[in-house]
RNA sequence: GGGCCUGUAGCUCAAUGGUCAGAGCAGGGCGCUCAUAACGCCUUGGUUGGGGGUUCAAGUCCCUCCGGGCCUACCA
């Protein structure tokens, strides 16, 4: 038995996810967490809202409400819609927590201490009707170059030119609109990473069986142009961590707050302390090498756009604190899911969202359908079509329709209880043999997180049972030899249980109702005899309900026309 | 502009430089009747985006052109 910490990009606290986020990170994440369970490790899986920076104010201001009370209806929702998808997370934690916020001014304090933060007087534009300071992205003007009247603060949208703010002409708030700007000096604290590039850049070159995605993005960081750069760590906000030094004070940071990518990842670990301190755990012997975690293998799930600060801005801060906190072993990456041809988008509200998603369908039709379409190599496309038939096909006619057969049959001849009488022959050892080979490659793909690889090979492992049904007829044998038929119904009987803890990473939901129908354990198949008579002659079961509804045209039409557009 | 990824069957995707480029779905045929008209077997379908090059051998490596996507450090 190992020990895997296993942690998801954090979500933004900022609105509602969409399908998209939910399959770059926290879902595939979940998948690995429920096998590695299943196979009898020790695992700690930790996800939590990432809450701060000028969004989540933004978005606070919105609805009126002061940003703690948003963030705090937010988790809320974002907690419930997260155990409607079955996302099985140890802890569910939130960045504007006390221990994050203790743990970020410890390391912040560390990194002083260790010579990695410098002070830096900057000059910022200012929004005197907003009262805030505005980051590059929320100033729009005249592009200088082009004319373009949409340019922003930080780049042209139509001459794809670089910027800077005092460059646009007209320049205005897109907050409130506001013409009436200035710009103002002000003094941050920027993290060295330049400091720390060798030891950064050595750290990536060991990790060769990472995904090209994660250390090409990695190395782009490190080596473009004039290399890895400094990084400003805090803002002029008022929600967020407050810029001190471990307990101390920091003289002239007062009202500052340390930058959101600053404390997100570092609540991996204080959503981990924040799970110890509700249920009486240790946290240090999962992230403090000399406490404990010395033998404990971590990997990270997240989007590719999250990939920078995995690798180069929370390593900077673990490594250059100078203490024995656990590093990263795996990066796990994803690309995107796109939506009939263009971006999921929180912004624009486009695309299929969570809890969209839970109102139309049972989260097992989802899970089913991102895991094994999951963006690994490339990007890739949700449409309506295509899930439907994959749902359909997989779950409805290859899983559901398998137990639905094996089950009924056996009432209709036997009773709800598993047959007994009769005697394995060549086509029960060749099933075997059969199923043995995939669930050994199955296993390889779940070790090696290759997502889609892992789905098909489930699938082929479904398809396995009806291939033996046909082949062996027990609606035929049992008019000449019942006895026979009683074995082959037991051994179907038994592929269900066997399915059932199979499946339940991908599909934990279904696979707990086959559990509960076949009243059956959760044991991974280590050994393929002792997993097939499990369910021993005379145990009773029932017949479940049909697993899954197939998604009729119409519906499937009347979706495609309700989400094409965006949602308000 | 720069960097990275990507283009393979109608669709979604596979293929350490090495038999005849493979699966699933969709399409066609046959079988079966336990089952959600489900399942099984067989089968049609490809000049691997275009062009050039390296090699005994290229989907794979190099060059070039075309198309799609992402990132480019103050959105997170």
């Amino acid at each position: 038995m190992a020990r895997h910490l296993i942690t998801s990009a954090l979500p933004y606290i900022n609105g509602i996810k969409h399908l998209g986020n939910l399959v770059g990170s926290q879902l595939p994440a979940d998948l690995y967490a429920r096998y590695l369970r299943g196979r009898g490790h020790e695992v700690m899986f930790i996800c939590a809202t990432d809450e701060h920076g000028t969004p989540a104010e933004l978005a606070a201001a919105k609805t009126g409400e002061p940003v703690a009370e948003y963030c705090a209806r937010m988790h809320a929702e974002q907690s419930k819609l997260a155990a409607g998808f079955g996302l099985s997370f140890d802890h569910y934690g939130r960045s504007s927590s006390a221990q994050n916020r203790w743990l970020t001014q410890h390391l912040a304090g560390k990194l002083d201490e260790a010579g990695l933060i410098n002070e830096i007087s900057e000059k910022q534009v200012y929004s005197i009707d907003d009262g805030r300071f505005l980051p590059d992205r929320y100033i729009e003007g005249t592009c200088p170059n082009c004319g373009y009247e949409k340019a922003r603060g930080d780049q042209c949208e139509n001459c794809t030119k670089q910027l800077d703010p005092t460059d646009l002409i007209n320049p205005h708030s897109t907050i409130s609109g506001s013409t009436n700007l200035e710009v103002r000096e002000t003094k941050h604290l920027y993290l060295r990473q330049s400091a720390m590039k060798d030891q950064i850049a050595a750290w990536i070159d060991s990790k060769t069986d990472w995904p090209v995605l994660t250390t090409s993005i990695a190395k782009k960081w490190l080596f473009d142009g004039d290399g890895l750069q400094d990084r400003g760590i805090t803002r002029d906000l008022d929600w967020g961590v407050p810029v001190q030094k471990g307990d101390q004070p920091w003289p002239g940071m007062e009202g500052k707050v340390f930058y959101v990518w600053f404390d997100a990842p570092i609540e991996y670990i204080g959503a981990t302390a924040e799970w110890a301190d509700a249920n009486g755990g240790d946290w240090e012997r999962w992230w403090r090498t000399d406490k404990g975690a010395g033998d404990v293998t971590y990997t990270q799930f997240m989007g590719k756009d999250n990939v920078p600060f995995h690798t180069l801005g929370f390593p900077t801060t673990i490594m250059g604190s100078g203490e024995p906190w656990k590093l990263v072993d795996y990066i796990k990456s994803f690309n995107y899911l796109t939506y009939d041809g263009g971006q999921f988008s929180t912004s624009q509200g486009r695309g299929v969202f969570m809890d969209d998603a839970l109102s139309l369908l049972p989260a097992d039709y989802w899970r089913w359908w991102l895991l094994s379409h999951a963006p690994e190599s490339g990007d890739s496309e949700f449409t309506w079509e295509n899930f439907q038939q994959s749902v359909n096909k997989d779950l409805a006619d290859v899983l559901g329709n398998f137990v639905s057969r094996i089950t009924k049959f056996c009432r209709s001849k036997f009773g709800e209880a598993v047959p007994e009488g009769g005697a394995w022959g060549e086509a029960e050892r060749d099933l075997a043999a059969a199923l043995t080979a995939r669930i050994r490659a199955y296993e390889g793909f779940m070790d090696g997180m290759e997502v889609r690889k892992a789905a098909g090979e489930l699938r082929a492992i479904w398809v396995l049972g009806n291939e033996y049904l046909q082949a062996a007829a027990p609606w035929s044998t049992f008019k000449e030899d019942p006895v026979e038929a009683a074995m082959q119904v037991r051994l179907g009987l038994n592929l269900i249980a066997l399915y059932a803890s199979l499946s339940a990473p991908f599909i934990p939901f279904t696979a707990a109702a086959l559990r509960e129908a076949m009243n059956s354990g959760d044991s991974w198949p280590d050994d393929i005899d002792t997993a097939l008579s499990a369910l021993p002659p005379g145990h009773a079961f029932t017949v479940p309900d049909n697993l899954f509804a197939k998604i009729a045209d119409d519906e499937r039409e009347e979706w495609t026309e309700r989400f094409k557009g965006i949602r308000a």
